[in-house]
This record gives C-alpha cells, sequence and structure tokens, in this order.
DNA sequence: GCAACTGTTGCTTA
DNA sequence: CTAAGCAACAGTTG
C-alpha cells in the first residue's frame, strides 16, 4: 500500500481501537514477514500491552509494556484488519493474525508477502536499524540545505532523491511525482544540480502534499484501502499519478510517462521543463537517415534503432541475457545470427517472443536516453515504431515518405531490391499513418528536405 | 496466453 | 565507495 499518508491513517484507525489491549495469541501461517525466529516472536508478543503507536517514515510502530516494540513496514500491499471474528473469506492473504484480550482479531494482511515487522527493544530503537535508516520527514527540515548536502554527491535524478528515504522520509512513487509536478520541476535533473531555491519548493510541497494526503485519508489506488470498507479520498486530488497521456490541469499539455530507477514517473513536459521528444519512422530508403542528420544538425540528441541493436549484439551484458532466455540461437556458447533467421521462419512463437524481447530491450534503452537528454530536443529514428508499440511514448511522431525509393535503393546498391520494398508491407507504416503528427516528403532536393525539418523544428521549440 | 505493469526496499553486481 | 538492476511475490491489464 502505502507511503507516509496511507500508513499515519492506518495508525489513526488503529490507535482508536487498540490502545490497551494485549495480545493474547499469534498464528503465525508464513513467517518470512517475521525478521526472528517466529517461535521466540510468539513467545515475546503474547502478554504485551500496546501503550501508544507511533511512526517513522514509512514504518508503523506499536510501542508495548516491557520495553518492546513491534516494528512494521507494509512494504506494497501490506496492511492490518481489527476485526470481531475470524471469517474464512476474508483470510486469503492474511498470513499472521493475533487474537486480542477482547477475542477480537488483528488481522495481517499482505498479498504479495514483501512486509517486514520486527520486535525491538524500544529503548534506542531510532538508532539502530531498520529505523536508523530513516531520515528527516519534511515538516522536521526546517532548512533546505539539509536536501542539499545529501544530495551533494549523488548522481541520481531528484525523483530518486524524493524516493531516498535516508535523505526525506515519507515520500513514495506516487505523492514524489506529486511533489515534482507542483514544484514545477523536471524528474529527471540530476539531484546534485537541485538549487537552494528549487530545494525549499521541494520540501514545502513535500509538506503540502503529505499533509493534504493525510487530511484526506491517503489515497485509494488498486487494491489499497485503509479498512475495510473505507477509503481514502486523495486520489481524487493527484494531478500527475496516473495521468499520463491526459492534459495537464495547468496548461493542457499532454502529460508523459517514463521510468526512473524502474519507477513510472508522469510529469508535464511543459510545465516541468522536460523537452519534447519525436520518433522518426518511415519506410525503407525513404531519407530517415538524411532527416536525422539535420536534427543532429540543429542541436538536438539523436540515435537511430538500427545503432541501438547493433550495440546490444557487441554487448556482453545483452548477449549473456540473450543466452538465457533463447539458448536455441547460440551455437558454442557464441550467437549465431543465422540461427536466429532461421528460428524466425521456421517458428512463428519463437519469432514473436524473440522480438518482443529485442523490442523491450530497445525501448527501455531509448527511455534512458530520453531522461538522460531530457534539457534537449531529443530524435529517435525507429523503422518499426507502431510494430514495436513505441509511438505512446513520443511527444510527436513524424513520417518519411518518398516516391523515389526505388531509385534510392537502388543509389544504396541494395542486393535485392524487390525483396526490400516488400519488406516494407510488414512495416505497419502505411496502417498507422494517420497517426503521425507530421510528415515530411521526401521528393525534391536535399534542401528542401532540410527546410521542412527545420520548419518543424521551430514549430516544437517554441 | 503471454508480457508488462503495480503503492517498496535491500541485496547483489559492475 | 556508488548506483543500477534485480529479487522477493501475486494480481491485474492490454
Amino acid at each position: 500500500m502505502p507511503e507516509l499518508p496511507e500508513v499515519e491513517t492506518m495508525k489513526r484507525i488503529l490507535e482508536n481501537n487498540l490502545v490497551g489491549r494485549t495480545f493474547a495469541s499469534v498464528n503465525i501461517s508464513n513467517p518470512r514477514h517475521i525478521q526472528m525466529d517466529s517461535e521466540r516472536f510468539s513467545k515475546e508478543i503474547v502478554g504485551k500491552k500496546i501503550l501508544s503507536f507511533s511512526r517513522v517514515g514509512k514504518y508503523l510502530i506499536f510501542n508495548l509494556t516491557e520495553g518492546l516494540s513491534l516494528i512494521v513496514h507494509f512494504r506494497m500491499e501490506g496492511r492490518f484488519y481489527y476485526v470481531d471474528q475470524l471469517e474464512p473469506n476474508l483470510t486469503s492473504y492474511v498470513h499472521i493474525y493475533f487474537r486480542m484480550d477482547n477475542n477480537k482479531y488483528l488481522l495481517y494482511s499482505d498479498s504479495r508477502k514483501f512486509g517486514v515487522m520486527y520486535l525491538e527493544k524500544t529503548e534506542g530503537m531510532r538508532e539502530r536499524p531498520p529505523l536508523s535508516n530513516v531520515g528527516k520527514e519534511p515538516w522536521d527540515i526546517s532548512n533546505p540545505d539539509y536536501l542539499l548536502e545529501h544530495f551533494k554527491n549523488k548522481s541520481y535524478v531528484i525523483k530518486l532523491g524524493l524516493l531516498d528515504q535516508t535523505a526525506i522520509a515519507g515520500l513514495g512513487n506516487i505523492y514524489a511525482d506529486e511533489v515534482l509536478f507542483r514544484s514545477r520541476i523536471s524528474p529527471f535533473k540530476l539531484a546534485k544540480n537541485i538549487t537552494y531555491e528549487e530545494a525549499k519548493k521541494l520540501l514545502r510541497n513535500s509538506v503540502d502534499v503529505l499533509k493534504e494526503a493525510i487530511e484526506r485519508g491517503g489515497s485509494t489506488i488498486r487494491s489499497y484501502h485503509p479498512a475495510q470498507g473505507v477509503s481514502g479520498k486523495m486520489q481524487l486530488e493527484l494531478q500527475a499519478y496516473g495521468r499520463e497521456n491526459r492534459k495537464c490541469f495547468v496548461c493542457g499539455t499532454k502529460m508523459e510517462k517514463r521510468y526512473v530507477g524502474g519507477r513510472g514517473t508522469t510529469y508535464c513536459p511543459k510545465c516541468q521543463h522536460v523537452c519534447p521528444s519525436v520518433a522518426l519512422t518511415g519506410k525503407i530508403a525513404s531519407g530517415k537517415s538524411q532527416v536525422l542528420k539535420r536534427f543532429k544538425e540543429l542541436g538536438c540528441s539523436v540515435k537511430s534503432a538500427d545503432d541501438i541493436v547493433h550495440e546490444f549484439y557487441s554487448e556482453q551484458s545483452f548477449l549473456a541475457k540473450l543466452k538465457k532466455r533463447f539458448p536455441s540461437i547460440f551455437n558454442q556458447g557464441k550467437l549465431d545470427k543465422q540461427l536466429i533467421i532461421k528460428n524466425m521462419l521456421d517458428d512463428k512463437k519463437f519469432r514473436r517472443s524473440y522480438e518482443i524481447y529485442v523490442w523491450s530491450a530497445v525501448k527501455e534503452y531509448v527511455n534512458n536516453f530520453l531522461v538522460n537528454n531530457f534539457d534537449k530536443v531529443c530524435v529517435i529514428e525507429i523503422p518499426l515504431l507502431f510494430k514495436a508499440k513505441m509511438e505512446k511514448k513520443f511527444t510527436y511522431t513524424i513520417g518519411v515518405e518518398t516516391l523515389k525509393q526505388k531509385d534510392y535503393l537502388v543509389a544504396r546498391h541494395a542486393k535485392n531490391v524487390e525483396r526490400s520494398m516488400k519488406i516494407n508491407d510488414t512495416s505497419g507504416y502505411d496502417e498507422n499513418r494517420n497517426k503521425l503528427d507530421f510528415i515530411i516528403e521526401n521528393n525534391s532536393t536535399i534542401e528542401d528536405l532540410y527546410k521542412q525539418v527545420d520548419i518543424f523544428y521551430h514549430q516544437i521549440i517554441n
């Protein structure tokens, strides 16, 4: 579930019901959540009374008698339910439950089984793991220099800086995107390049976003509810998370999504100063490379998918992964491109999964390229843009078309002109042509071609 | 039916 | 040392 507001909401619900109660018994059907011997855990917790609850970052803490504390981290899906009795239909993900001294039950449910709990001596627990790894919460940070100090030598992007619990505690993926949106800061800016003024904005917005979310009882997204039949309301206020491909509430620009550190990151390119990205597609020998060259001359960061794939085949790490997934295309430990072609032709299933595998690797590469070059217009040449389902990843898509394809192929000394022409039938270009934002016609001189590129470029940077 | 995606974090690897 | 990538798991979505 939860980021800080959801944990705080959970804390308030439990506070109202469980302070003063004593643990009567424990049932552990999956011990993986308990970070100590589960027998000892049971023995130690039974008979202890709950004095109070507290929270450190995303950790929820039960303060117990006899100097002990139960420390819980819910990770993705962990949650407590406090119920009158055990009902079998409620307990499919309940891996631990506690019977309290009033014969009601506290259930720990966790469909993904990531959550963890610790039973620790209360004294000095803030100075020991896991709590010692938790930084200050945003309202306890009075000076933005605290953040700058943390980010000083870091080479990660600011989005990951906000998720770094040792730097600032409590933000998760949803609220980090909200804070960046409200602060009008690119998620992809390096944390060490954040200015004092920006750090100030980030802190103020972190406080605002988290406090608003707590007031609204957290966000109810996907499966998460603070208690049975109870929903948070904060999801109604979210302006960034989950709004990719929809219009920015502030400026109307289409919101975009990229990945950093494996976390989906939604932002408004205009408000958050992320340069537009362009996908360049077209059939074989339509003049894409010429167009790409022109974009480069204009100062854009450019890359072609063909080059990316070429790079992949010369990387040890890629070959290793490929070998694991598709052993049939390796001969005596070496990649055999003839075997790839043979398998492609013989086995439709192989072809499908091989193509998807390579395309998703390209997709990841392009994502990282765009993230690293967010402050420049990026242009990526992708012949199979639509087949690889990448058209949505760009601000703009443009196609290059020519009537002189055959001539260009002959001029290029292509071995089999007819065969090359035929490949176009399967490229998906014609069916998807109407989705393109802009079409460049390559039927005249090179100067004319460049002029069209220049016009497009100046349109998008204004 | 497969593949990608999901609110988290810590361990392994380069 | 840092930082990326993966692993833990199970459900949902396209």
